[in-house]
RNA sequence: GGACCGGUAGUUCAGCUGGUUAGAAUGCCUGCCUGUCACGCAGGAGGUCGCGGGUUCGAGUCCCGUCCGGUCCGCCA
């Protein structure tokens, strides 16, 4: 070993003793006749002195030589400081050194390696593994270490077993873009990696696993975000012989138990919603529970009062943006610009102002009586000092549009605390969605989830309609995972598969093993994924998912450190059959 | 596929309605300093203003194109 303690670990108890240490050099600090160091690895930083005339000349000088993150082995004393930092662990010793060994000379990093680097996004992943030698970073993979023991703790005690799945599989039309792989062997034929092991999993039901999960990579080739990567891990679960209820309370009991186990946290039982309730409510699958300012529908009072806009909408909604009514007209303007940026799309923004004084000025003063607004008031429970903002238009579309509204209104007023936590089950999904450019509908989870029974009949006259057995977990207006009860008999999925625009040939083309698998004894099953990654950005606190991956991908898909997609030999194509433009 | 923001010293940024020699902080180098811990003090080096074109007497600044980065919409069963 080329060191016997870390540089996290040693104290005042720990003085006299002879140790050797190895690390980086984090920053040196000349004061002329006596110079420190600190000295970092993964468990801390711990001070060196060099003192003259206590040490050898060029000993003293070895050390004035040195550079930020060289790394160094060094040999000495613990003693006690003389002045003590009580801000770092290890901050009432230090090690007085006798001997010093240069194990690598570093070049000077293009950033600093601190907390608050001076680096910015591109030229931190540029040198990424720089980056992860800063605490931040390094604390972020720690987290997701944490998160992975925990939920493999948890699933282990609830009998689930981890089977690997591969990752050389097929492609399938539905669903998101497959990342491809040509194959050698078989010209002009490919793999595609997985964007779950969605039918593995429900195999392993057919061959009696019971209870499943698996921490893997999957891959989607979509367009990235923040909270968006190309590979990304998921939790992924499967259940056989139990019912939604069970799935719901099995997994809810995983989130909490990691909310106990790596934040301490006792997260009160999740609530459930139906999606309807939610998007009545919230204009959101995945409502930011954290904070109130349900929608209100207004509709019925405003009519017959000769304001087009209400006069003509199917819909008249808005929130009570508490403690907001003296708010200046540029203020309120700022609001209008935000719903009316193109992203979002709104006409305009209506607005009441219930003034602390009792009066009630509004944007539509014109049309509406006093008594009239004070009706709207009522409908909102409005005090004195609330401010009531309404958007009209159709139904999907406006509650889309007033849900960005309640979200930015909560972001201003403070309400979406990074350290508060509001888990919410959504329920009671649609199974199918109009996809406009496609002209048909799509499943909106995935087609084998099942439908509600007792909505079956409707899959003809009114698909829309149809519900099907599918969940969310949201916390904090994030999906963290979702699943459903999934359809395990042949006519039913072929009736699926029908529905969704498949032809006989192509279902079975497609997925013939997963409808012959249902033939031979499938049980009833379902299961869940949470976005692994995700999870690891909620609990750390963050916006962004990328520091909690040790090498991720820019929102290009670029690896910027390895510079990767690039371009190919001639010899790789010719082997592979395949000719590029 | 689309919208918006950004690209100036190693780094993070400032640079107004176009105007002489492009600044700050930090980092780096040199010297001084006996208790620092974001040490301090003095001095110094460091720039193809992303790239290409245009307008102009004159462009870091205005216009067009392009590349790169970021955020979002579409997309992500």
């Amino acid at each position: 070993m080329l060191r016997t303690h870390t540089c996290g670990e040693l104290r005042l108890t720990d003085v006299n003793k002879h140790v050797t240490l190895a690390g980086w050099v984090q920053r040196l600090r000349d004061k002329g006749s006596v110079l420190w160091i600190d000295m970092r690895d993964r468990y801390g930083i711990t001070q060196l002195i060099f003192e003259e005339g206590k040490i050898e000349d060029s000993l003293l000088e070895a050390s004035r030589n040195l550079g930020r993150e060289f790394v160094i082995q060094v040999e000495g004393v613990v003693v006690e400081r003389f002045s003590k930092n009580d801000k770092i662990p290890t901050g009432e010793i230090e090690v007085k050194v006798s001997k010093l060994t240069i194990l690598n000379a570093a070049k000077l990093p293009p950033f600093t390696i601190e907390d608050e680097t001076d680096g910015g996004d591109e030229l931190r992943m540029k040198y990424r593994y720089l980056d992860l030698r800063r605490k931040p970073v390094r604390e972020s993979l720690q987290l997701r270490h944490k998160m992975a023991q925990q939920t493999r703790a948890y699933l282990d005690s609830q009998s689930f077993i981890e089977v690997e799945t591969p990752v050389l599989i097929k492609s399938t039309p539905e669903g998101a873009r497959d990342f491809v792989v040509p194959s050698r062997i078989h010209k002009g034929e490919f793999y595609a990696l997985p964007q779950s092991p969605q039918t593995f999993k429900q195999l392993l039901m057919v061959s009696g696993f019971d209870r499943y999960y698996q921490i893997v990579k999957c891959f989607r080739d979509e367009d990235l975000r923040a909270d968006r990567q190309p590979e990304f891990t998921q939790i992924d679960c499967e259940m056989a012989f139990i019912t939604q209820e069970d799935i719901l309370n099995t997994f809810e009991g995983l989130i909490r138990h990691l909310f106990k186990n790596v934040k301490g946290i006792d997260l009160p039982s999740v609530p459930r919603m139906n999606y309807d309730e939610a998007m009545q409510l919230y204009g959101s699958d995945k409502p930011d529970t954290r904070f109130e300012m349900k929608f209100v529908e207004i509709t019925a009072q405003t009519k017959r009062k000769n304001f087009p806009v209400f006069e003509n909408a199917e819909l008249v909604v808005g929130i009570n943006a508490s403690g907001c009514a003296e708010y200046s007209r540029k203020q309120i303007d700022e609001l209008t610009e935000f719903v009316k940026r193109p992203q979002i799309g709104a006409k305009g923004l209506v607005y009441v102002q219930y003034r602390t004084d009792g009066t009630i000025k509004s944007s539509v003063d014109k049309f509406y009586a006093p008594d009239d607004l004070k009706i709207w008031t009522e409908s909102f429970n409005a005090k004195p000092g609330d401010l009531i903002l309404l958007m009209a238009g159709e139904s999907y579309t406006t509650r889309k549009q007033l849900n960005e509204l309640r979200l930015f209104m909560g972001e201003r007023l403070g309400l979406r605390d990074k350290q508060k936590f509001s888990a919410l089950w959504v329920i009671d999904f649609p199974l199918l969605e109009w996809n406009e450019e496609a002209a048909r509908y799509h499943a909106m989870h995935h087609p084998f989830t099942s439908p509600k029974p007792e909505d079956i009949k409707l899959l003809d006259s009114d698909p829309g309609k149809v519900r099907a057995n599918a969940y969310d977990l949201v916390i904090n207006g994030t999906e963290v995972g979702g699943g459903s009860i999934r359809i395990h008999d042949k006519p039913t999925q072929q009736m699926m598969f029908r529905h969704l625009g498949f032809s006989e040939d192509e279902a079975k083309k497609q997925f013939g093993f997963l409808m012959e698998a249902f033939e031979f004894g499938a049980p009833p099953h379902g299961g869940i994924a949470f976005g692994f990654d995700r999870l690891c950005s909620l609990f750390g606190g963050a916006d962004s998912i990328r520091d909690f991956i040790a090498f991720p991908k820019n929102n290009a898909g670029r690896d910027v450190m390895i510079d990767t997609p690039s371009s190919i030999s001639a010899d790789q194509l010719k082997e592979l059959g395949l000719t590029v433009k």
